[in-house]
DNA sequence: GACGTAATTAACTGATTGGTACAAAATTCG
DNA sequence: CGAATTTTGTACCAATCAGTTAATTACGTC
């Protein structure tokens, strides 16, 4: 005990003229977890790989954040607040209705493919079942207006008479976070069994295309009879 | 040294009377493994806690499968042949192509609803990278003839002049999959953020629809000029 | 400048983990 | 039947892990 003292005092010895930056550390530490999360995952990630990452040491990461858990769903909020403020940035209200729709299928499937990360950190979330994003007020406040721009689209097109009178902006945003999405997500297993064609420029540009197509499709009146007994739009 | 093989046969005494059942502590040290992994991850499962559900000992779980990863890649392959073997009940040749198509499609997202723990292995995979199912040629040869239904199904729509020229069976393939696998794998963040209501049995069966109505849709032939410059099926 | 608090580092800790060593019972084969 | 092999269980092990303790430096206030 006063053997670890003395070795204490001398290990510690020399450490000065550094400046506190409470901020700087912690920012430091949320973007490191985040790669790390992200990586690895929740169970397979570690503390000290991700004190090793920082500029900063383990304490810091108990000091600010209290443990693994805790700095775990701080990354998930941040995750969410990164791609929620992207989305910010789509000006949708100048366009009609079709056009406003097709832009945002577009622009969802370009925005996930850009924030691998986001897409990991959900789906460990989801293994999870969601327990962490469930303690979290940040994510709900985060998404509250997640679909309040498909609810505006399609508010326009049915008073413009183009939309179906039951068309739901929940399920839309449903259908083109699925594709979107499973875009990303699957890609590593997908693409192992049945080839990378699709995850080629021209693959994801039709893959998006074909997205935009079906949504639209299902967004719009139909114009003409059954046939043959299908529902189809033929 | 001596005191524990004193120990040891001490312990180890008195077990007799079993009969030796390889093939069955196999499949039972696989069925709960695949709980476990299922539940928990790759990461996550502990070894222990999968022997201890067992009806046999950690040692069995290292003497039929080495270590934790190759019994990991194991459940992978179990996971994938259940549910490929579950798909071959799907008979579709006797019925014209949209039916069928429509058939399959309906078919695979309730497949999809009905294997949770297919859905979480293969998120874990996809976590991993898919490093595992690479090393499986078992997967692969499972899935060679995954879309084969499909193209089926297309040759047959192109020949009776319903479907498109330019129909491809890997999209389509891909599109209802990843409806089919988001609706599973998505569904805890879903429905925290959004709501359940999705997830209600009539919400599923409006998901499932409209899902079947935006493949069709993409796989039948165009009927109509575009309208107002958009591509919509209208 | 003294004091109290915040921020920070390095070393330490007990529990857990995947895996191994040893031994015994069951089974097979010549 | 005996020897070799397979199957099985228990106890053990070194490394790793998330978290903690002790100490030092920086900072703000009086």
């Amino acid at each position: 005990m006063s053997e670890a003292m003395v070795l204490n005092e001398k290990a510690a010895g020399g450490r000065s003229g550094w400046k506190q930056d409470p901020a700087g550390v912690q920012k430091n530490i949320l973007a490191v977890a985040m790669t790390e999360f992200a990586a690895n995952g929740l169970s397979g990630a570690r503390i000290d790989e991700i004190a090793a990452k920082t500029h900063t040491s383990k304490r810091m990461i108990y000091y600010y954040f209290g443990d693994k858990e805790r700095l775990y769903g701080r990354v998930l909020e941040e995750a969410y607040r990164q791609v929620r403020t992207g989305e910010q940035e789509l000006e949708l209200d100048h366009l009609p209705p079709i056009e406003a729709l097709k832009r945002l299928a577009e622009f969802t499937f370009d925005h996930h493919s850009r924030h691998p990360d986001f897409i990991r950190i959900v789906m460990i979330e989801n293994i999870h079942h969601g327990a962490y994003l469930e303690q979290s007020d940040l994510i709900r406040l985060l998404n509250a207006g997640a679909i309040q721009k498909l609810e505006a689209i399609c508010r326009r097109g049915r008073a413009d008479g183009l939309f179906r009178e039951d068309v739901s902006p929940l399920e839309l945003h449903w259908h083109i976070s699925a594709s979107s999405f499973f875009n990303v997500s699957n890609r590593a297993t997908f693409s192992r069994i049945f080839g990378s064609s699709l995850y080629t420029e021209d693959g994801q540009r039709s893959l998006r295309d074909h997205l935009v197509e079906m949504v639209v499709g299902l967004a719009l009146k139909r114009r003409e009879h059954p046939r043959r007994g299908t529902r189809g739009p033929a």
